[in-house]
DNA sequence: CGTTCAATTATGTTTGACATATTGACATTT
DNA sequence: AAATGTCAATATGTCAAACATAATTGAACG
């Protein structure tokens, strides 16, 4: 099998020299880095295509650039710039599939982190939506609106900030009524039938345990309402 | 408190205005696009900052471009694009511990796509795998190899190409040796200690059992190996 | 009918120039 | 002396025009 010969331009050439540059150097975000004359020069490359090269870099938040002042080593925040792919039109039903079954995941293994860092605000914050929840059961637009506000107030207590990230994310991927459609595929579905279903109260009581195995039980079935319900 | 005013450049508008356009639109994969100079009248923006805007684009796959037929969609891939910014060079200490905390948690939840999935030859695979690594029990080289291979191959029989993508990238992110260290936060590690250590001997008979409980049960207490391990 | 080859055309690349804004030094004012 | 105002230097931002390159097209030809 022949495979197909990707030939590069000269603007990826330059970009993946300057990346390889930034990676292999000791440089720290604020430091500043060369201009783009004196990087046409180093490399032989027009200023044009280097500055296409370092238009994705800035694009990506590794580089910044001011006037006057040049370009600036910047500080990337990794899942921020990842949320420009996350547009549903963007992905295959396939992947739009796996990354429901992502969120699913990584919401079950919030356990031990849960477990270790929710405080009492936490909690406090979890009962007032869990109870205005219950106050309207028939209201299915304030049950989605409480159930995202309850699942992201979970992700704010692990204090871990980039899976926050990660997760508002997922959470404003999944607020797309056909992603959800598309995501709530049958494939893990008919594995659940059988179990009970576990309510927003069931899981906070699970989490005031604070026990992680019991709290990833009490995940799995809660999930089941995601995996199984027909949204239209 | 004055925020702080930030001007878009033409780069940022041209940018935003075409993938506005792209995500609205219903183009698909190979599909043609309008072409530069066609992209540089309709926005009255020079064909050198329509370029810039094009590089991003092209970057993470939104776009792709050949000599003479112009410029046709193209199908990004979630996390190939992703893997730019794991370089631990560009990572904070605690998006580290985060990203392995991630890894962790992704493992754990793959528990019902496994119980569903899994083959025969997954089975034969990750048995020849623990074999191999048992007859060698102090070649921690070997060790390090068959642990990355047992792992990867879990994810390989979930059958979920995006989940496996992004795993590829968290292994490759894994094996710099630094990052292992800094990783290995003990902000989770107390929890584990009277704990019994599960082996991937242990872990394999789980999964044999395809009950998704008892798999994340075994996993969670298989990763206290990776949660506890000082690597050197 | 199939092959070859050249014209066409859109991207890739270069050069040169000007616009713009920020920095820092210097002059001015209070 | 400190704060403010002014100005020149400079690096990025933007534009225009041209040529290079390669792939598609189609006409010429066997």
């Amino acid at each position: 099998m022949l495979s197909i010969i990707k030939q590069s331009s000269l603007t990826d050439i330059a970009e993946e020299k300057i990346y390889n540059y930034l990676r292999d150097s000791d440089l720290k975000p604020g430091d500043s880095f060369h201009g783009e004359k004196e990087l046409a020069e180093m490399l032989s490359i027009s200023r044009p295509v280097i500055r296409e090269a370092l238009s994705r870099l800035r694009m990506i938040g590794l580089l910044e650039s001011r006037k006057r002042r040049g370009i600036v080593i910047g500080k990337p925040t990794i899942f921020e710039t990842l949320g420009k792919m996350l547009e549903p039109q963007f992905l295959s039903d396939d992947e739009q599939r796996d990354l429901f079954h992502l969120r699913l995941t990584i919401e079950q293994g919030l356990a031990d982190a849960l477990a270790e860092n929710i405080t009492r605000q936490d909690l406090d914050a979890l009962e007032k939506i869990v109870a205005e929840e219950e106050r309207a059961p028939a209201d299915y637009a304030l049950f989605l609106d409480c159930d995202r506000r309850f699942h992201l107030r979970i992700y704010q207590a692990t204090r871990c900030d980039s899976l926050l990230s990660l997760q508002k994310l997922l959470l404003q991927f999944f607020s797309d009524p056909e992603s959800r459609r598309k995501a709530a595929s049958p494939r893990f579905a008919h594995r659940f039938e059988d179990e009970d279903q576990i309510s927003h109260r069931d899981l906070l009581e699970a989490i005031r345990l604070r026990d992680p195995e019991v709290f990833q039980r009490a995940m799995r079935g809660h999930l089941k309402i995601h995996r199984n319900r027909k949204d239209n």
